[in-house]
DNA sequence: TAAAACTATGAACGTCATACACAGTACAGG
DNA sequence: CCTGTACTGTGTATGACGTTCATAGTTTTA
């Protein structure tokens, strides 16, 4: 009943706490090389570039080497959607409101670079230290806003969908690139004339007014930055009203005593 | 340079439109058959269980038969997202909150029904029916509020995305399906225990003491409704503004006139 | 009745993740 | 220094899977 529950391997590799045993011949590889190549791999090729065979011979090892350090390729996957994080920014002296802003953007930006991650972050919370450090991040940009912790991490969680829905939104809309896999769409112009092809006025009358409407025509940037500040004021708007109720509810407190 | 564009054909099926011809011995099969099979398999055994030979044995035929219906197991896929969408709710004379209340509720117990919706789903915009449907009463919904076509597209696409993240946070932490799949981790109290472990609280201060603060302790429904609730108002009071703002706009411009 | 158009089949291929036995290598203790 | 031990990388093998293709069978059209 300690702590000492076993804990997938990976996340203790992920962690740096590789075994410690000094015998046989040094490892030629550690698991960030192994997470580095693969995710190398992946921002040239796609994911359907990553295998086992790929990332090995990138390497310069045979293909089965590499289950010495990850024990399927799932660890893979999940070792890589840490890796792929780089530092967050860093609250100096923001407001929360205008460090989440940053912190959504920059995290958005990070799914946009490595589309890749769309189709392997299951959404689940993250284990890893680079994507633990972003949470902590963002927690910290809320200390002092009278919300509890749960109510913090509730926030972050809701904000790390948001800028995984807008990267979604942007990727498969706008995006077109060359290593694309599932390219239902290939523009927003498309879009628009497809759906207003195939929708019957009758069945779907709000949406076939909308796109009768024009929004969608003129691929040009109809997903851009002011459509994610749009989403995202929404809720930091939304955030607000809680720290304002939070902190009237103290100051009746304070009232009261 | 017509709309005659050539648009994936299963796109095409899924809207009922096969193929015309009266020649031949006639189809065994149809689409929609066929992604019914798929799902249950899904909803039974996961993802993994579904195979293009799993799917053509339990509609008794063989395996490469299915390629006269559908193009790839992509496509397979594509068509189950769309076909796991029930009938959306239907806005009974309830006021536009409380109806995409509803709406985003029901759209995360779907994707709690069939998990696997989690990895199939890569956000992008849909062009199934069913799915268009639950998009259209989402606009219909805010007919009336002073919001254009594409604020309306905007605040549909936000609340999809946090169905889907609500559903992947409660799946991953709270579920425990014996078909899941990623099962990283089996409850919400290992997670706060296991979290506590790895952190180092210099480097990072505020989510350790978020862990030692003791949320998340305790597996019973740490991820309940009330927490969806929240995330949500934090979203619709932040529309609920932008409609006030919108209104007052609407009604100084009539003062001026 | 014959041709045409379409359907399902079975065998075959290439790719992939993974298991396993083996050979080589470095440290530990005598 | 030397031997055992524990660990690392390799090669081969296997089974599952997605997909292609030629073929045989079936229904409609002319």
């Amino acid at each position: 009943m300690d702590q000492e529950r076993p804990l997938p391997s990976v996340v203790e590799r992920m962690w740096g706490r590789e075994p410690v045993t000094r015998r046989g011949p040094r490892p030629r590889l550690d698991l960030a090389t192994i997470t580095a190549a693969a995710i190398e791999i992946a921002d040239a090729e796609g994911l359907s570039g990553v295998s086992m065979a790929s990332v090995a011979s990138r390497v310069g090892v045979a293909a089965t080497a590499l289950y010495r350090y990850i024990g399927s390729k799932e660890d893979l996957l999940t070792a890589m959607a840490d890796g792929a994080a780089p530092p967050p920014p860093e609250p100096a002296g923001m407001s929360w409101r205008d460090y989440l802003t940053l912190w959504t953007r920059a995290h958005r930006d990070i799914v946009l670079e490595h589309a890749w991650l769309l189709s392997v972050d299951r959404l689940a919370p993250p284990l890893g230290p680079r994507r633990l450090l972003w949470l902590d991040r963002a927690l910290a940009a809320l200390d002092g806003t009278g919300l509890d912790h749960g109510e913090k991490i509730k926030v972050a969680s809701t904000l790390t969908g948001y800028a995984l829905t807008d990267a979604a939104l942007i990727h498969s809309i706008g995006g077109g690139d060359p290593t694309m896999e599932n390219a239902a769409i290939t523009g927003a112009a498309d879009y628009g004339e497809v759906l207003a092809g195939l929708l019957d006025p009758v069945a779907y009358p709000a949406l076939s007014a909308a796109m009768r409407s024009g929004v969608m025509h003129g691929a040009e940037g109809w997903v851009d930055d002011e459509d994610f500040v749009f989403g995202l004021n929404l809720l930091l708007d939304g955030v607000e009203a809680l720290i304002g109720q939070r902190a009237s509810e103290k100051q009746r407190a304070s009232e009261k005593s």
